[in-house]
DNA sequence: CGTCTATTTGAATGTACTCAAAAGCGGTGG
DNA sequence: CCACCGCTTTTGAGTACATTCAAATAGACG
């Protein structure tokens, strides 16, 4: 028989990015730690695979604390819209579902191997009364993703596609070095071929 | 000399729609009530006003007591996009600008005489510090602001004008009985005529 | 009542989509 | 290592969506 590897209880707090983002906004003890960590579950996963299914229950809200994600909405033609793509120290879920507990609106999948902490809606609620601190940290959180969606609503409604391009390329390096073009129009709402057009026109 | 009305000591909780808002999220004590109200100052406003001006600091977090307003943004050819309409018992502001206390991106302005409960940057930290129970409140109002920001790219980029029309009908039925035709083209993101035309092609 | 703005209508133009096909690229199996 | 397969990206033609500009009509407000 092999030797199971067994969960290492000396690991080093800074090494999680879960624990180090959630420091940056508010001071933990090495025991309140241990805590936040134990509503968790770690999760390794391939790429590709799903985590979240449209149509199906919306339990976890995932910390990506290795790998990216990408959350996409599917309608009845069958045509993709990616609300969110997220990276390595992201939060990402179906957060109206995760919420209300209703049935997911997005899918949800990896775009590499990844690993995530998933807090489940339950624990959600639990940790936040155990630790009533971390209602600070989720408030800062919500806050910066309003504000977040809410340009990039105006961006959507405002500029034409190639400045709306160009400022996702220079807002999200890493992201948009990790998907394709086809991700990237389904995230700004316009046809993959549109989006070449747009890319080429400048170089005739 | 005409009396001058002076501050209502004994003034009945329950009719501060601010503190009726805040109660349905976290419980306070009289005491308490009094603390939070004491971080605002009321201000009437008239009809056309500007609460904000994009180019000018933000200080301001409103809490809408009476009336209604709406926020926009105005670009560099002079088109306006509306970013958010407010109605009594919503909060509204330039978000980003208040929190990193920069230029404001939006214009604020009423749509009628309105009443509001305004809270300055600092002493909504201030505010948070004393009574950290609130930490929650907000956590829970911008995550859902969050939500609603997010279903609403979607809706952006995925959805026909017609739909995205009704839906707004549908959802904001208070607003769209205040608002002009011409600001919800600018909060759909198209121009009046088009919206006109998309309204009235079913009628031949 | 008169003025100012919002709404409607229409023609011409530009933006974005569909469908189809070719070219490019990455991964997989032989 | 190479060849094939599937998917992404590009290109193009035709069509639908959305804008601009202009002018007429309708409403709102003082």
């Amino acid at each position: 028989m092999t030797a199971i590897p067994s969960h290492n209880e000396h690991e080093i707090p800074e090494r999680k990015l879960l624990l180090k983002n959630v420091q940056k906004h508010v001071s933990l003890t090495s025991d309140e730690c241990e805590t936040v960590l134990s509503y968790f579950s770690e999760r390794p996963i391939r790429r590709k695979d799903k985590v979240i299914l449209q149509g199906k229950p919306c339990r976890k809200f995932c910390f990506v604390e290795k790998g990216s994600l990408r959350a996409y909405h599917t309608n009845v033609e069958g045509k993709e819209s990616t609300i969110m793509f997220a990276v390595e120290d992201w939060w990402i879920t179906d957060m109206g579902a995760f919420l209300n507990q209703t049935l997911a609106n997005l899918s949800l999948e990896t775009l590499e191997d990844s690993l995530l902490f998933e807090l489940e809606a339950l624990k959600f609620q639990a940790l936040l009364n155990e630790l009533p601190k971390l209602e600070r940290y989720f408030r800062i959180l919500f806050q910066r993703a309003y504000v977040r969606e809410q340009q990039r609503v105006l961006d959507a409604i405002s500029m034409p596609l190639e400045d709306r391009y160009l400022r996702f390329l220079n807002k999200y390096p890493k992201i948009a070095a990790k998907v394709t073009q086809k991700q990237i129009a389904s995230y700004l709402g316009v046809t993959p071929e549109f989006l070449s057009m747009v890319k080429n026109k400048n170089s005739s």
